[in-house]
RNA sequence: GGCCGUGUAGCUCAGUGGGAGAGCCCCAGUCUUACACACUGGUUGUCGUAGGUUCAAAUCCUACCGCGGUCACCA
């Protein structure tokens, strides 16, 4: 065999792009032909015109590193990659465009200006695929779906119809939550409450009788246009004798009833507020308990509209408030301003204040479906993963409110709802309509607006798969296994998806809800544009590489916590893959003129089955924290596994034999080294991919590919405790020598004369004896020499304490005397706190009796130990005194 | 205000009933025939505070303090 070179420096660019076209082109994304349940996994679809975020390669690793593992464990798998079209985002930034060429969308017509945004659409999505290809998911793009496809369109007309036919879907004149700026409604949960500075007005209305005049309190008095009434609590002992009065409404020529409901405080502000139904929630419902006609203030844009006074016309509501204020001021019927701070909804999309407006939208009855999906979870048919989001869900389900899925924008589903223009028919069709189902009149016009673009999501996991059509896909890959996402969209998605499985296919979606955490700075700040804290994942890949990146981010990514980072951190993953390329090519630049040999169990040496045991007992680590969704254990598994044991002993106590004479040492100890790698890169392919994918195509004793590779499992086998504890003895002996002469600040390159005496005659003391040469090489020893009868000279030596064995360094040198007593004082006086604390146990007499009894046993090994360390050190002090 | 999370080494965090851990940082040494993105050794903690349960608490319970999130708000 020969040598095999490895290049000298560990460059992930060198082969990362590689690899990942030969495994597209290969089709190793696809989901196998094996027998057995499929493991699936839908990718939360990013927004096609979005840009990935640490967010998403947080998200994507993690799905990534699980679909890997069960592909290798032998699963059919499929990871469904896709793309949302994000109706207002989308929008929003084709009209960006034009308002660079000064248009507006309705310059071009809705026809054209779809053409533009389909073109913008494909421009992103290409974008937005390379940058999942480049971090190296492995999803299986034959399946690559957008929420406008035709497929998927299909699929939400079905939804849409068959909802309204069941009574699910309805429309009506209601208020509802409006961006001005996006010129649409929004649902509830796309508003976001932010605190804002504002003021609180007391103003004055004076009574039609002209007896006086009352206050009110309102942060937006330019709403008084739209008051319809003044309420007082009816307990309100002040005020009882106002209601039914009227008033005079200042500015205007209107007059308004003093009414009273219960949902006005006494103690807030005056106790008296004014009505103003179609901007206000609470109005709202107030105005429709006393059958008030609500009056609409505002244009669609948010400038007030004709019904307020010429000279407010026209301007937007915010400044008009405070003009409408002034106004009031210089007519006398201002009584005092305070600044004031509230919650102010704002569009999610925009950040624009949105304003409570009346329109008549489309809306889910959502009661029916939140019940099933909760008595879904309440059977233990759905899982989250921390389990604590499980309240967000079952609370958020208790409360939840209709949905508005309207949307006023061009981009998107267009509601499948036709109108005869005739006979004032409306028709909800799954098919367009040519004419009139009621008159034949072809004079008919489809609904303008649009859906929310989550009501194409919503049905992602089986509308991806081909729904509703009873495809092969749908059948074999659905319900899924696991879904991945973060915990900011539970509401928005993942409890819709939920229930529109649940009402649709009447199975749950997914049985297992990962939820990650969110990818933060190191202040712990989110990671924002605004902010100028993001880290962009294509700059972290091209800086450290994609193993480097998924790596890191899998080991900081601990169950239900943040995860906080900083460019920087990702050193960690490419020190790490960097370690292996170099353990690797030091393997392989040693193979010149060696066999591989086949390694039966009675060629393993005590050393070899010690590296297999914990080879073995890492495997088992990682495999339980892959099914547990325990992410950074396995990593840390595979990290400890590798660099602590692999690299700083198994391949340090193998060099001896690898540079001895004797082919057939080599030939072993080779084959040996090999089958480790071998293993390890199986164990670490789904954390570091595309390393473990190059080096397992290099090593002579693979054959394809570790992507398809079988994981390693926990294997019988492969246990050896009882040399695991002898090889931790002699690293206990090594680490002893080692800290002894460096505390004695004896150079390193400095060799001593060692000799090591056993407590006992028996397995330890051959065991050490056997190694002893290795001893003296780790520990950069002159000689080690066992003794196990204490036959021994040792006067003069220093010696060093360790369970069932001492060691003796013989040193000539003055060595610093004093120092080392105060050492060792400082160490019994550490050892005699534990042991007391041992005593203290022990000699209570609740312990023995409550205690377990392998919890006492455990305690009487401690005060052995500690005495006895206790006794060596002191020995020791009495030996250096006398130096 | 409700609910949830969180407070462990200078930093970022593991650990969840029985001897306080990792990575980074820092200090000292080493270019020892793969790796200076390395190796060897070392320093660092009232495990937020106060009670309680227990033979035993960083770990369970209660309260409080700090930080974060989320839902909901009364103009």
């Amino acid at each position: 065999m020969k040598a095999i070179e490895l290049e000298k420096v560990y460059d992930p660019k060198n082969f990362e792009d590689r690899i990942y076209e030969n495994w597209v082109d290969s089709g190793d994304f696809r989901p196998s032909k094996a027998k057995g349940e499929p493991f699936t996994i839908v990718m939360p679809p990013p927004n096609v015109t979005g840009i990935l975020h640490m967010g998403h390669a947080l998200n994507n690793s993690l799905q990534d590193i699980l679909t890997r593992y069960y592909r290798m464990g032998g699963r059919p798998t499929l990871w469904v990659p896709g793309t949302d079209h994000a109706g207002i985002a989308t929008q929003n930034i084709v009209e960006r465009q034009l308002a660079k060429e000064g248009l507006r969308r309705q310059d071009l017509g809705r026809e054209k200006f779809l053409e533009r945004t389909w073109q913008v659409k494909d421009k992103h999505h290409d974008i937005i695929v390379k940058q999942l290809k480049k971090i190296g998911c492995s999803c299986d793009w034959d399946h690559e779906r957008f929420t406008m496809d035709e497929g998927l369109s299909k699929a939400v007309r079905e939804t849409f119809v068959t909802l309204y036919e069941r009574g699910l879907v309805y429309k009506g004149m209601y208020l509802v939550n409006y961006c001005p700026h996006c010129g649409t409604a929004l649902a509830d949960d796309e508003v976001e409450h932010q605190n804002d500075k504002g003021h609180l007005w007391n103003i004055e209305y004076p009574l039609a009788d002209g007896s006086g005049r009352i206050t009110v309190a309102t942060t937006r008095p330019e709403t008084m246009f739209g008051d319809v009434a003044v309420a007082v609590n009816p307990e309100d002992e002040r005020y009882k004798h106002l209601i039914g009065k009227m008033l005079k409404l200042p500015l205007t020529d209107r007059e308004i009833p003093v009414i009273a409901d219960s949902f006005v405080g006494i103690e807030f502000g005056t106790g008296m507020v004014k009505i103003t139904p179609a901007h206000d929630p609470n109005d709202w419902e107030c105005g429709k308990r006393h059958n008030l006609t609500p009056i609409n203030i505002l244009n669609p844009d948010g400038t007030l509209n004709d019904v307020c006074p010429e000279k407010f016309r026209n301007i937007p509501a915010e400044k008009a408030r405070f003009m409408v204020a002034d106004e009031l001021a210089a007519q006398g019927y201002l009584a005092s301003v305070a600044d004031y701070d509230h919650e102010v909804g704002h569009c999610y999309r925009c950040n624009t204040t949105v304003e409570p407006y009346m329109s008549e939208q489309w809306f889910v009855k959502m009661r029916p479906l939140a019940d099933k999906a909760l008595q879904a979870w309440k059977d233990g048919r759905l899982e989250f993963h921390p389990k604590r989001w499980e309240n967000t869900y079952s609370s958020w389900l208790e409360n939840i409110r209709d949905w508005c899925i309207s949307r006023q924008l061009w981009w998107g589903h267009r509601i499948p709802v036709w109108y005869c223009s005739d006979c004032s028919n409306m028709m909800v069709k799954r098919e367009d309509p040519c004419c009139c189902d009621k008159c034949g009149s072809k004079n008919i016009k489809q609904d303008n607006d649009v859906l929310d673009t989550w009501f194409s999501s919503w049905l992602w996991p089986f509308s991806t798969l081909g729904w509703p059509e009873k495809t092969p896909d749908l059948q074999k890959f659905f319900p899924t296994s696991t879904l991945v996402t973060a915990y900011d969209i539970i509401f928005f998605w993942v409890s819709r998806m939920i229930m529109a499985s649940l009402e649709f296919t009447g199975e749950v979606p997914f049985k297992d809800i990962y939820i990650t955490g969110l990818v933060r700075d190191k202040l712990g700040r989110k990671m924002s544009k605004s902010l100028g804290n993001g880290i962009d994942p294509l700059e972290v890949v091209d800086l450290y590489g994609a193993d480097a990146m998924k790596f890191t981010l899998c080991y900081l990514a601990a169950q239900g916590q943040d995860v906080l980072i900083d460019m920087d951190s990702f050193k960690m993953g490419s020190k790490f893959a960097n370690k292996i390329w170099n353990a690797t090519r030091y393997i392989l630049m040693n193979l010149e003129d060696r066999n591989i040999v086949e390694i039966k169990e009675e060629d393993l040496n005590d050393v070899d089955k010690w590296i297999y045991h914990s080879f073995n007992e890492n495997a088992r680590k990682v495999n339980a924290a892959l099914q547990g969704y325990r992410f950074n254990e396995g990593a840390q598994a595979v990290y400890d596994f590798f660099w602590n044991d692999f690299c700083d002993w198994y391949i340090e106590a193998s060099k001896p034999e690898l540079y001895s004479d004797d082919d057939k040492r080599k030939d072993r100890i080779v084959s040996i080294l090999l089958d480790l790698l071998a293993r390890s890169m199986r164990l670490m392919h789904p954390f570091l991919s595309f390393i473990t994918e190059e080096i397992y195509d290099k090593l002579p004793n693979t054959d394809g590919k570790v992507i398809s590779a079988e994981f390693p499992v926990f294997d019988e086998k492969l246990v050896h405790e009882k040399e695991a504890s002898l090889v931790e003895s002699l690293q206990e002996a090594v680490r002893g020598i080692r800290n002894a002469k460096a505390q004695l600040c004896i150079p390193p390159d400095r060799k001593l004369n060692v000799t090591i005496r056993t407590d006992e005659k028996g397995e330890l003391s051959a065991f050490m004896r056997k190694y002893a040469s290795l001893i003296c090489t780790f520990s950069n020893s002159a000689s080690v020499t066992i003794d196990d009868d204490k036959s021994s000279d040792i006067s003069g030596a220093f010696p060093v304490a360790a369970p069932g064995f001492e060691s003796y360094l013989f040193v000539r040198e003055a060595i610093d005397v004093e120092k080392e007593i105060s050492r060792l004082k400082s160490e019994i006086e550490k050892t005699q706190a534990l042991l007391d604390g041992v005593d203290k146990k022990l000699n209570n007499p609740n312990f023995i009796n409550n205690a377990k009894a392998e919890a006492i046993e455990k305690e009487k090994g401690k005060r052995a130990e500690f005495v006895e360390k206790i006794d060596k050190a002191q020995k020791h002090m009495e030996a250096l005194k006398k130096l």
